[in-house]
DNA sequence: TTGATTGTTCTCTAAAAGTTCTCTACTCTA
DNA sequence: TAGAGTAGAGAACTTTTAGAGAACAATCAA
C-alpha cells in the first residue's frame, strides 16, 4: 500500500514521463515534492520500487520507468486463450502475448483494403486490410495479388496448370475462375494476413 | 527512448533534409545545436543511429539520411491501397500508413482465438483472433463475449429483447439463435477487431 | 596529386545525477 | 516523559554525461 506521499509522487513521475518522454531526475522530483533533499527522495524512489509501482534502472541518469510502460508503446496485446461455443475460455499453452508487429510486419511487407467479394468464401470481406507479402513468384494454393496485363490487380488464390496455363481463382462460388497465359499474370506478392476493424 | 537534445538534432536534421536534399556535415549540426564539437556531435548521430532513428551511409560526407519510418515504429505497414477484381490498385488519399497498435492496441484489449463456426457468415474463421475490448454492457448488434451461467464463453452476435430477454445470435445460417434470462448472461467485452495469419 | 574539408576515435574535464550516510526534529505510544 | 520509529536536510562520495579538443583517417574537388 503506498502512502499519500508516495501516490503523490508516483502521480508526478506518471505525468512528468507522458510530457517529456523521459523520467524525472531526483532533484526534479524534489522541487515538484517541495522536498529539498536528494537522499530523502531516493528513499522514496526506492520505496516505490520495492513496491513495484516503478521500475529502476542501476546506472545512468534519468532511469526511472514506469512499471507497465512496456505495455504503453507495443504492438502486444494479452491473450486471453481461446473461445468456443459451448466452453469456457480455454488458455493456450506457452503463450500469453499476442505481438501484432512480429506477426505481420516485415521490410518487404505491406497493406491493402480489398474491395470486392470475390475473396468471401475465406473470410475475406470488403473493406478488409490485407498484408501482403512482396514476391514474384507463387506456389498453387497460394493467395496473390496479380497484375493482368500490367493493368488489373485483383486478389485470388493462385494455380500453375500443367499446360503452364494460369488459373485464378476467386473464393466465392458465384464467380468462376479465371484462365491466362503465363505472359498476361505478374505476381506482385503473396497474401500473409487478414485483418478487420470494428468501429 | 530519445533525449531532448536527441530529439532537436533529429528535428533539425529533419529539416535539413527537406531543404537540402542531403544531410547535413556534422560542423552544420553543431553549429545548429551550439555544439562545438564535432565528436560530440559524432556521438549523438551514432547514439540517433543506434536507437533506429537515423540511418548512416558508411563512406562519403553527408551520409546522414533519415530511418525508413517502417522501421521507427515497427507496427506500421506501408498502405499500397485499395484492391478490386477488374481495377487497378487504387490509392486511398490521406492515407499512406497502416499502423497496427494505433487501430488495436489499448489498455482494456485482449485477444482470444475463435474455435469453431459459429461467426463464419460474418468472415470470422476457426482460428481467427478476434481482439475485444473488455466492458460489461452492450448494445443491439454489438458482437460480445458472453459467459453463460459463469461457465461457457461465446462468441455472438447481441439482442436485447423487449421483455428483457437477451438474445445471442451466430453469424452462421446453419445454427439458430439462443434466448436467455438476463441474469444467466455475462458480458465480458465487445468485438473491435479481428485478424489471421496465414503461414 | 594535393590540400582542404569531413568523418572517426580518443582522452580530458567539469557539471550533473545518483547513492549512501549521519544528524536532527518530530510524532506516537507506553 | 522516555524511547522507538519516521521523515527531511544535507554532506560526502561515486558514477554518468556532455562538451571540448586533439590526432588521425577518409573523402572530394581542383
Amino acid at each position: 500500500m503506498l502512502t499519500q506521499l508516495e501516490q503523490r509522487i508516483l502521480e508526478f513521475i506518471r505525468g512528468y514521463i507522458a510530457q517529456h518522454g523521459q523520467g524525472p531526475t531526483l532533484t526534479e522530483i524534489g522541487a515538484a515534492m517541495e522536498i529539498k533533499s536528494k537522499g530523502t527522495v531516493h528513499r522514496y524512489v526506492q520505496a516505490l520500487t520495492s513496491k513495484g509501482a516503478l521500475e529502476h534502472v542501476e546506472r545512468g541518469w534519468r532511469g526511472i520507468r514506469l512499471a507497465n510502460e512496456s505495455q504503453l508503446h507495443s504492438t502486444t496485446l494479452p491473450l486471453a486463450g481461446r473461445i468456443a461455443a459451448g466452453h469456457p475460455i480455454e488458455a493456450i499453452p506457452g503463450q500469453d502475448q499476442l505481438d501484432l508487429g512480429e506477426l505481420f510486419v516485415s521490410d518487404n511487407r505491406f497493406a491493402l483494403q480489398v474491395k470486392g467479394d470475390s475473396m468471401i468464401d475465406i473470410g475475406i470481406l470488403d473493406g478488409d486490410w490485407v498484408i501482403i507479402e512482396q514476391c514474384h513468384t507463387a506456389h498453387d494454393g497460394d493467395i496473390v495479388v496479380a497484375l493482368i496485363d500490367e493493368q488489373d490487380a485483383t486478389l485470388k488464390r493462385f494455380k500453375c496448370l500443367p499446360d503452364g496455363q494460369i488459373l485464378l481463382i476467386p473464393e466465392n462460388t458465384d464467380l468462376s475462375p479465371m484462365q491466362y497465359a503465363p505472359e498476361r499474370v505478374r505476381i506482385q506478392g503473396v497474401l500473409m494476413g487478414q485483418l478487420r476493424h470494428y468501429a
